[in-house]
DNA sequence: CGTGTAAGGAATTCTGACACG
DNA sequence: CGTGTAAGGAATTCTGACACG
């Protein structure tokens, strides 16, 4: 997903009662959830909650995660695991990335 | 961008009060560009507007060629010119795609 | 033509709280 | 713990209409 895609995914626009619409949560719930820094809805000057997109998919995957039992204290803890996780990855791809270069560039020297 | 991705840019969710604030429009100018065919919002169960970043993306180019002094019906035109070259070219791209294939099966065949 | 505005009604959202299990 | 609900207030949205230039 490049840049201009990731702001349309990230961006906070859409109220409460559509979120509702969308996961199939109620309002209760749904805020009850970001009590539980599940997840941050930006404020506007009114104080009314705007979710992305990004929100609504993580909510989606809370409600599956609440099917099966899972405490919100729970699935806080797993989802901070996988934030970790995301970061090794783009880690080690970073390092990558830095090994190729300086291979490119020894071995751009060595031609000249 | 993949169809993941235009699933978030074409979703009907935003409420007139945001889709004012990120373009600058005030409310009355949104639903006048609504009347005069510019843009056609999803109406909810209750009758509410809900947009897609692509309103968004449209309200603003209407904005810019508004200042610039072009009516709403020039505008509707412009838009619709677009959207026939936009459908040429797919039809371009779809006949190159479509000899590329016709020749490399050609080459398939000659080789066994 | 394009936009502002006042009008009245209906639906939305917010918070804090009590209830239940 | 997680969710429902009633309460009261404030802000949103809708439509149809009159106004102006």
């Amino acid at each position: 997903m490049n840049q201009q895609d990731r702001s349309y995914k990230d961006k906070k626009v859409i109220s409460i009662g559509t979120v509702s619409e969308l996961t199939g949560l109620t309002l209760r719930q749904i805020r009850y959830y970001e009590e539980r820094k599940l997840i941050a809805p930006y404020r506007n000057d009114r104080g009314t909650r705007k979710y992305s997109f990004n929100d609504i998919e993580t909510l989606m995957d809370i409600a599956d995660k609440r099917e099966d039992g899972v405490q919100t204290t729970e699935i806080l803890k797993e989802m901070r695991l996988k934030e970790k996780q995301r970061e090794s990855e783009a880690e080690v791809k970073k390092k990558m990335l830095q090994g190729q270069l300086n291979a490119q560039f020894r071995y751009g020297r060595g031609r000249n």
